[in-house]
DNA sequence: CCACAGTGGTTACAATTGAAACCAATGTTA
DNA sequence: TAACATTGGTTTCAATTGTAACCACTGTGG
């Protein structure tokens, strides 16, 4: 197979660490690269900031939810829901009606023009994402899928209970 | 064209976007839980925020390097590593001396006292690593090294080149 | 009912970050 | 060598984000 005889990266010295290689380091390189530069595209297009975008991304499947339901979707914080609610309130994007039944709840939906918006970002991001997977095999992008969830659910744990050690 | 009933996994709605599918969403999720961890575990301990533990880290493996080299190395821009040399020469983890040749560059490198508090992080940083990737196997590391770098490469393009379209 | 705890959501304020202007020193060119 | 561009690094100001306090409403126990 393709194994290249050079001397094995894992003889490295435990008491340096090369910052390059480190895991949280790199996922963090790369989430703000990929980040930045989707959110400029569909930023530029359509003005919306990145919370935004997930907030309509929620209202595209799900229909009549509050804010607090899209706290519990998106891992975002109720703050930064209420500034995404009002800004795509101002673009027009969602409509907010009160809940008749409980009047602090207000239910949010897509707009007929949020609709269209969402309609044209979905295919726009998938091929974001595509591009961005378009080195792996097939056999990578099931591996990737399975080790990205793995590891999301020990990083919860992380910020659920404390830390290690501690 | 039809939906193919093969793989009910895939078998997604093209016109809808599952976020919490949606790689560059999952990213993120990972990279800021991940980060906010580990940044309290040595933050609350030595009063490092995470830009300022990323110039320990170069400076940990390499001496006598610049503002401008820690730019190369570390993917933060030079406004980030200015306030971060900052914060490390107020608590004495680092030192700085003028370059006789170049009367505008400014020579860094760890104190002794850096020295110690970089030789106790660094194996904290390996133990949050190990937890971290505990859940995988030998092989699914391996695969994770090899597709983060791919993925790496691919993001890097988008922020230097262009993006897609456009 | 009426205090009072809990929930949904917003506001206010402080800390962090990013972009651009800026200063000082060096390099380049005419 | 005077002018101008470039480089190294800092400062300034605006935008973004996080934390805590807050208001309005609901549900519950006395």
């Amino acid at each position: 197979m393709t194994n290249d005889p050079k001397t094995p990266d894992t003889a490295e010295k435990q008491d340096e660490l090369r910052l390059e290689k480190f895991l949280p380091y790199r996922l963090s390189v790369l989430s703000n690269r990929v980040s930045n530069a989707i959110s400029q595209a569909y930023g530029a297009r359509f003005h919306l900031t990145i919370p935004a975008w997930r907030v309509m991304a929620i209202l595209g499947r799900f229909q009549d939810l509050s804010a607090a339901d899209l706290v519990e979707q998106t891992a975002m914080d109720k703050v930064a829901i209420s500034r995404a609610v009002s800004s795509l309130l101002k673009n027009d994007y969602i409509t907010r009606s009160e809940d008749p039944v409980d009047r602090r709840r207000q239910v949010l939906n897509l707009s007929e023009l949020g609709r269209e918006v969402y309609a044209r970002i979905v295919p726009l991001a998938q091929q974001y994402e595509n591009d961005l997977i378009a080195s792996l095999s097939a056999e990578e992008r099931e591996q990737l899928d399975g080790i990205i969830e793995k590891l999301l659910v020990r990083a919860k744990e992380w910020s659920e209970r404390g830390l290690i050690d501690e």
